[in-house]
DNA sequence: AACTAATACATGTATATACATATAAATTGA
DNA sequence: TCAATTTATATGTATATACATGTATTAGTT
């Protein structure tokens, strides 16, 4: 669908004000759908995300810090959302021997069972969802590293 | 910045898989500069985005789910996004005259004054931050329009 | 060692998102 | 016409985002 339709609006200041909008507009439109896989597992995608990161050092532990500046929305609130996660018993918390402030986090058995059930669902979904070639992909990569050259 | 630094993650199943990824993180990126700017005129990004709405038909009123449909993200919850606006007098609600189950929502004079400053703001940013061509913006909302041809 | 600053995490608050439910008004159709 | 359905909005709840503050621990300085 055409970024006109989907927010029903025809004028845009230029090409770059329209492809603002477009990014933000996809990226919602992604979520929604990221979500909607994940519901049936009772994740949110930000708590699917969180596991996606543990899973990258299993069966290590990682910090709170750690997991945090490997989100994709760098303003997650972390705690909270191991809060979650470890009600559902699918991570564990304790305090670090290193450092005792910090709080090590890590991946139960349950939890690294439902993140490859997911993890399944969500790759096809990606495959799926996202009609591009390999090589517009790498295209789309270019255009959106070189977009955000002005860092925060 | 390359999205590998961003998220601190190198291995990504594909380019496309990247992509996703990349969207989600670059939309992220934006919200948060844009967020930033209208900080200082105690607007959040969806309260600006109602208001840019409501200016599209200013001086004429629009209901709440006309808005709702223009909206980047579907799933706003419009009737409270106005609460906000209303408390601080930049809109105005009142029941329509053809169906009483619709609230009409109109800009109020201080509504149309803050829109224009935060406007030139918005504007601005999206201008410096955004750096693509104008040749550039094109292809990259050729390849999101074409990597959403799936529907929700 | 004791004081200060910095760090890591938890927690609090306001707003937003996502979704379910409630309420009132309009529409449909028997 | 009136009951049932649909529609428009409001409201409730859980989670997340964004940011400020609190608390414990570590590191740095004198």
């Amino acid at each position: 669908m055409k970024l006109e339709q989907a927010i029903q609006s025809t004028k845009f200041k230029s090409e770059t004000h329209k492809a603002g909008l477009n990014i933000l507009y996809t990226a919602w439109w992604l979520k929604t759908s990221f979500s909607q896989a994940l519901k049936e597992y009772g994740l949110t995608h930000e708590q699917y995300n969180v596991l996606r990161i543990l899973k990258g050092k299993h069966p290590e532990q990682m910090c709170v810090r750690d997991i945090a500046c490997r989100m994709i929305e760098k303003s997650s609130n972390v705690p909270r959302i191991v809060d979650r996660l470890e009600i559902k018993k699918l991570v564990k918390r304790s305090v670090s021997s290193f450092d005792k402030r910090e709080t090590m986090i890590q991946l139960t058995a349950a939890g690294l069972l439902l993140l490859e059930v997911t993890t399944k669902k969500a790759d096809e979904l990606f495959d799926m969802q996202l009609c591009v070639t390999d090589e517009e992909a790498k295209q789309l990569n270019e255009l959106l590293e070189k977009l955000r050259q002005k860092e925060l």
